[in-house]
DNA sequence: AACGAGGGACTTTTT
DNA sequence: GTCCCTCGTT
C-alpha cells in the first residue's frame, strides 16, 4: 500500500499536505484546539497527555513530531516514538511522512518490543551471548517450560506449564530475578513455589543457552544492561533525544523503567495515554505507571484532551456513564459538538444464535439500507470462543467478514514447523526449534531417542543442536543415529545455502529438502492439502514482503513473523465487516459497533467476580469497546447461552443482562427483543429470568431455540461445597474438597482423591454427592 | 517407533 | 467442540 492510500483513510486533509511538502510550525497547530496546540508546542521537560478516547491523540502526536522538526529543536533521528502495535506504527509512519516528507522513515516509530529487540540483538555480546538472537514467543517459552518440567518428573496435571510459564511471565514483566522470585515477597506464593522458582531459574540458563529470548526478555534484558552498564545506556539516551509513547497505560513496570532510564537526564518525554483505556493489567500492565507519571516526573506538563471528535454525543454519554462507576479513576468527561446522534440499540436475544441473527440482520440493513460500508461495520466480544456462532451466522446470510486475530497464519503447525527449521538453520543452539523438528518429517527418532540426546547435552554441556551432530556418542540405537546424522547434514547444506539464497527461496528449500513436502503430499487427505496450501501460500508472501522491500534478510523475515499482532490482520483493506475481541479493537474505531454477549459472566467475566480491580478492568473494557464507535452502536445479550460446544452434556446457562447496560442511562437507547429488559442486576448464583409478559420489539431467531431442553445437570454445583469436606465421586470414590471456585454453571471444586489425586471438577458435570 | 482411539480439561483477554 | 495427553496395538 502507498502512503497516500494510507493517508486518505484519514480524509483529504493530509494527502493534501503531503503535495504541499513540509509544513510551518504555524500551520502545524493550525485547526487544533486550545489542549492540542499545547500539547503540540511544550519545550522543555517531561509532558503527559491525558487523552480521552478519540481525542484526536494520533493527530497530536504526530504533529508535535512534525513541529518538533519544523522548529529545528529535533532531527528524524533523535525520535524515538513507541507505541502499542505494529499497525499503529505504520499508520503513524505514514501520517509523518505526509507531515514532513521521507525523512521521516528515519525516525525509530515501532512498539516496544520491535525496538528493544533490535537493540538486544546489537547489544547481543554485551550481554554475553554467542551469537545472534532467536525470539521465542508463548507457545515457544511453553514448550521449554514444559521441557524442563518433564526432566524433573513434574505431574503435568498438578503442576501445568501453562500455570509455571504464567508465573514466570509475570515475575519478569516486574523485572524479579529467579532468585528474588525464590525468596518470595509472599505475592506470588502457592502450593508449588519452590519448584516454580527453580523452573525459573532453569529456564533463565536454557534460554541463555539456547541464544534465545521470550517476550518478556525483550523489556527486561534491555532494563538490566542498562542498569549494569552506564555507558550503553547513556549511548542510547543520548541517541533518542525524544522519546514519546502512546497507550502509557498499558505498560508494565519493565517498560516504564526502559522510558525513565532512556530520559532520565534530558527529560524530553511525552507520554499519551488514558487510564480509562487500561485493559492489560493480566499481562501485567500496571496503571500507576500513568497515575503516578507526576510523581515520577516532578516537573511534568499535564495537558488534557476531553473533546472528542469521532463519536456522537448519545455514544460518549454511554461510555461516560458507564466509566463513573469505576472510584479509582482520574475524573474526565468527554464532549463533542457533533451533535447527539441516533439512540443506541439494545436488543435482548433468546439465545447467542438469535444474538448472531439478529446483528447479522442489522449488519445487512445498514449496509443496504444506510449505505455504510462493511469495512466501517465491527462486532466485538469478550472471549473468542463467542466468535464461532457469529461466523456461522454470517456465512448463512453471506455477509463478507473477517476474524481479526483469532488463529493467527503463523500459528499453525506446519508453519511453525517450516519456521523451527529456519531458526535452527540460523541458530544452531536453539533448542525447541531443534526438539521441534528432529522428528518432522517421520524420520524414524522417537521419544526414546530424544531423552538420551537431551541427557547427552546436558552431560557434555553442550546445546540440544549440537548434540545432533554428536549423535553418534548419544547412545542411540544405530538407525536413531543414522536418522539424526542425517538431519545434521542436511541443516549443515542448508545453513551454507542459507547464505546465498533469499529469504523465500530459503523456505521454498527447506520445505523440499526437509520431506515435509513429500509427507504432505503423500498423505491425500484434505487436512494435509490444505497444510501444503499453507505454505505455498507462506512461501508466497514471503516473496511478495521480499519484492515490497518490506524485508530483506531471513532474520528480519523471522523477527517480523515473531513480531505480527493481532491487529495485523486488518491489512487487507476488502470491504468485509470485522469480528474481533474488544482487546484487539482498543485503538481502532468504526461506523457502526456491535458489542455482543453483554451478560453477567460473560461481560463482566466471571473470572473478575470476586475481585474488584478486575471488575474496574472489565469495565474499562466496556468503556473502549463503547468508544470504537461513530455514530452506530448496538448492544446485545441472550437470555441463554450454550456453553462447550455441544448440545448434548453440557447443556447452557441463562444470564442476567450485564450490569454495565443497566448503567447506561435509559433515555438513551431503544430496546428491542424478546428476552426482556436489562435491569440492575448483581452475582447471583441461582439466575432464573422471567420471561417479560408483553414483547413488543421485532423477534428474529428461531423458536426452535426454545425446544432445546436444559442438559440434565448432576446437580453438585448446588451442593454449596466449601473447602476441607469430604465427597464422593462415582468412580474415585471419597476426596476432600481442596478448594471452590465460580458459581451457578461454571462453580468447580477442586479435590484431592486417594487414588487420582487433585483434580478439577467442573460440579455441574460431576457425578459428585456428599457422604 | 508409529498410529489411532479414548479421555479429560477446558474458555478471559495478547504484545 | 477442541486440544492435548496417554495408552494399547502393531
Amino acid at each position: 500500500m502507498s502512503g497516500f492510500d494510507q493517508v486518505d483513510l484519514f480524509g483529504g486533509l493530509h494527502a493534501a499536505q503531503a503535495r504541499r511538502g513540509p509544513q510551518t510550525p504555524d500551520e502545524l497547530v493550525d485547526g487544533l484546539t486550545g489542549p492540542q496546540r499545547d500539547a503540540v508546542e511544550h519545550r522543555g521537560g517531561p509532558l503527559l497527555i491525558v487523552a480521552g478516547a478519540g481525542s484526536g491523540k494520533t493527530r497530536v502526536l504526530t504533529r508535535r513530531i512534525a513541529h518538533l522538526l519544523a522548529t529545528g529543536d529535533a532531527e528524524p533521528q533523535d525520535i524515538l516514538a513507541i507505541t502499542f502495535t505494529n499497525k499503529a506504527a505504520n499508520e503513524m509512519v505514514e501520517r509523518l511522512v505526509a507531515l514532513v516528507g521521507e525523512r521521516a522513515r528515519r525516525m525509530w516509530v515501532m512498539t516496544f518490543h520491535k525496538a528493544f529487540f533490535r537493540i538486544l540483538q546489537y547489544e547481543a555480546e554485551a550481554l554475553g551471548y554467542k551469537q545472534r538472537l532467536t525470539l521465542y514467543d508463548d507457545t515457544d517459552s511453553r514448550r521449554l517450560i514444559q521441557e524442563l518440567l518433564r526432566e524433573r518428573d513434574v505431574d503435568p496435571k498438578k503442576l501445568t506449564p501453562k500455570a509455571v510459564a504464567s508465573k514466570i511471565s509475570l515475575a519478569k514483566a516486574n523485572l524479579q530475578t529467579p532468585a528474588e522470585f525464590l525468596e518470595g515477597t509472599g505475592f506470588y506464593q502457592g502450593p508449588f513455589h519452590q519448584i516454580t522458582g527453580e523452573v525459573f531459574e532453569q529456564y533463565e540458563r536454557r534460554l541463555f543457552a539456547a541464544s534465545a529470548v521470550d517476550f518478556d526478555d525483550l523489556l527486561n534484558k534491555p532494563v538490566e544492561l542498562f542498569r549494569r552498564n552506564e555507558e550503553i545506556r547513556e549511548a542510547y539516551a543520548h541517541r533518542f533525544r525524544h522519546v514519546l509513547v502512546d497507550e502509557f497505560q498499558d505498560t508494565n513496570r519493565a517498560q516504564n523503567e526502559l522510558v525513565f532510564q532512556l530520559t532520565r537526564e534530558h527529560r524530553q518525554v511525552c507520554v499519551v495515554g488514558d487510564s480509562d483505556q487500561s485493559i492489560y493489567r493480566f499481562r501485567a500492565a500496571d496503571i500507576r505507571n500513568i497515575l503516578d507519571f507526576e510523581s515520577t516526573f516532578p516537573d511534568a506538563t499535564v495537558v488534557v484532551l476531553e473533546q472528542n471528535f469521532r463519536s456522537t454525543q448519545r455514544i460518549l454519554d454511554a461510555a461516560n456513564a458507564v466509566i463513573s462507576n469505576n472510584a479509582s479513576r482520574v475524573v474526565k468527561n468527554l464532549f463533542t459538538e457533533e451533535g447527539d446522534g441516533v439512540p443506541i440499540t439494545v436488543y435482548g436475544a433468546m439465545d447467542e444464535r438469535d444474538e448472531a441473527a439478529w446483528v447479522a440482520a442489522e449488519v445487512v440493513r445498514l449496509n443496504h439500507n444506510e449505505g455504510i460500508d462493511l469495512s466501517e461495520i465491527a462486532i466485538f466480544y469478550r472471549t473468542n470462543a463467542q466468535s464461532r456462532v457469529l461466523e456461522e451466522e454470517f456465512n448463512r446470510a453471506g455477509i463478507a467478514h473477517r476474524l481479526v486475530g483469532a488463529t493467527r497464519f503463523y500459528d499453525r503447525r506446519e508453519i511453525r514447523d517450516l519456521l523451527a527449521y529456519v531458526r535452527l538453520i540460523r541458530n544452531r543452539d536453539d533448542e525447541v526449534s531443534a526438539r521441534r523438528i528432529i522428528n518432522v518429517p517421520k524420520r524414524g527418532i522417537g521419544q526414546t531417542s530424544v531423552t538420551k540426546l537431551g541427557s547427552f547435552a546436558a552431560r557434555s554441556g553442550i546445546s540440544f543442536g549440537e548434540a545432533l551432530e554428536r549423535a553418534a556418542e548419544a547412545g542411540l540405537t544405530a538407525k536413531a543415529a543414522s536418522a539424526t546424522t542425517g538431519l545434521a547434514g542436511l541443516l549443515e547444506t542448508l545453513r551454507t545455502e542459507a547464505q546465498t539464497l533469499t529469504p523465500s527461496a530459503l523456505l521454498a528449500e527447506v520445505f523440499h529438502r526437509s520431506g515435509i513436502e513429500a509427507e504432505l503430499i503423500a498423505e491425500q487427505s484434505i487436512e494435509a492439502e490444505s497444510r501444503l496450501e499453507n505454505l505455498h501460500e507462506l512461501i508466497n508472501s514471503v516473496a511478495q514482503m521480499e519484492a515490497d522491500g518490506v524485508i530483506e534478510t531471513i532474520d528480519e523475515f523471522l523477527e517480523s513473523a515473531a513480531l505480527v499482532s493481532a491487529q495485523d490482520d486488518l491489512n487487507d483493506d476488502a470491504p468485509k465487516v470485522s469480528l474481533m475481541t474488544l482487546h484487539v479493537a482498543k485503538g481502532l474505531e468504526y461506523q457502526a459497533a456491535f458489542i455482543t454477549g453483554l451478560e453477567e459472566g460473560i461481560f463482566p467475566h466471571f473470572s473478575s467476580r470476586d475481585d474488584e480491580e478486575q471488575l474496574e478492568e472489565e469495565r474499562r473494557l466496556a468503556y473502549v469497546g463503547i468508544t470504537r464507535a461513530r455514530r452506530i452502536l448496538a448492544l446485545t445479550h441472550a437470555e441463554r447461552r450454550f456453553r462447550f460446544g455441544g448440545e448434548q452434556g453440557s447443556g447452557f446457562s441463562t444470564s442476567l443482562p450485564s450490569r454495565f447496560l443497566a448503567e447506561i442511562p435509559e433515555n438513551l437507547t431503544v430496546r428491542l427483543g424478546s428476552a426482556g429488559m436489562p435491569r440492575p442486576s448483581r452475582w447471583n448464583d441461582d439466575p432464573v429470568f422471567e420471561r417479560p409478559s408483553d414483547d413488543d420489539g421485532r423477534v428474529f431467531g428461531r423458536p426452535s431455540a426454545f425446544k432445546r431442553p436444559p442438559a440434565p445437570t448432576s446437580g453438585a454445583e448446588r451442593l454449596n461445597l466449601t473447602a476441607g469436606e469430604t465427597v464422593i465421586h462415582e468412580r474415585w470414590g471419597a476426596g476432600v474438597v481442596v478448594s471452590t471456585s465460580g458459581s451457578g454453571e461454571m462453580a468447580a471444586a477442586k479435590v484431592r482423591f486417594a487414588d487420582v489425586g487433585e483434580k478439577n471438577l467442573l460440579l455441574s458435570v460431576a457425578p459428585l454427592r456428599r457422604p
